[in-house]
DNA sequence: GGTATGCAAATAAGG
DNA sequence: GCCTTATTTGCATAC
């Protein structure tokens, strides 16, 4: 029973209706299909080969990624068809006079979910994981279609929305408490639930914020920590010699998608 | 004004 | 229930 979100019903529970403002971010590249390399992603002026846009033949699944369930109607597309998409989506947005603000907040009065300029943004941009695109582009498509088949009569796509969201609006962190936080964590990562409660009380913020805030820090601890790797300054090279591992994996641990 | 993007909340999935 | 790891998503703010 507990819907600690934003009620689908009314109010929000920290800002009310969104101001429509967000961006959204991610890092980088491009989508990688299951595993093959797709040359998504980026492309600095280069060379561009459009070919079929033509159904019928569908994504040449490598065997491995080869899901076998809810496929209800699309296969998995592939990467230009993500591609054509993305580019056709928002030419005829722009076309049709929207937003991508717009378009993320009329997703949400189709759906019920609503999502931030960022996300539209990076669907547009293909700087969304592969997996992601796959999952954003049928909402996108159904709202192209609406969009567009009423040009000229506004229908339903805009309105106030933003009803049904369904993921807990995002928390700001004052800087302030951020330090707070900070300094607990250095005194200790991992604080016991009870010491979270405490601590969420203290600061005037929902347990839930503080836990997870514990979670992503220790995150981020890892991803600026890697295993093997001695944090040492130039100076401790010397006194540490044949201490640990003889050489030094490089401190990045960028993947394809995701860690930033 | 919209749009892009850095940093990091919130979420998903397996323990 | 909480943790970890991987990922999705957006606030805030720079273009």
């Amino acid at each position: 029973m507990a819907s600690l979100y934003s009620q689908p019903g009314g109010f929000t529970v920290n800002g009310m209706l969104s101001p429509a403002g967000g961006g959204q971010s991610l890092v980088h590249p491009g989508l990688v299909r299951g595993g093959e390399t797709a040359e998504l992603g980026e492309h600095p002026g280069h060379h561009h080969h459009h070919h079929h846009p033509h159904p019928g033949h569908h994504a040449p699944h490598h065997g491995a990624v080869n899901s076998h369930e809810a496929h209800s109607d699309e296969d998995t597309p592939t990467s230009d068809d993500l591609e054509q998409f993305a580019k056709q989506f928002k030419q005829r947005r722009i076309k049709l006079g929207f937003t991508q603000a717009d378009v993320g907040l009329a997703l949400g009065t189709l759906y019920g979910n609503v999502f931030s300029q960022t996300t539209i943004c990076r669907f547009e941009a293909l700087q969304l994981s592969f997996k992601n695109m796959c999952k954003l582009k049928p909402l996108l498509n159904k709202w192209l279609e609406e969009a567009d088949s009423s040009t000229g009569s506004p229908t339903s796509i805009d309105k106030i929305a933003a009803q049904g969201r369904k993921r807990k609006k995002r928390t700001s962190i004052e800087v302030s408490v951020k330090g707070a936080l900070e300094s607990h964590f250095l005194k200790c990562p991992k604080p016991s639930a009870q010491e979270i409660t405490n601590l969420a009380d203290s600061l005037q913020l929902e347990k839930e914020v503080v836990r997870v805030w514990f979670c992503n820090r220790r995150q981020k601890e890892k991803r600026m920590t890697p295993p093997g790797i001695q944090q040492q300054t130039p100076d401790d090279v010397y006194s540490q010699v044949g201490a640990v591992s003889s050489d030094t994996p490089p401190p990045h641990h960028g993947l394809q998608s995701g860690v930033q």
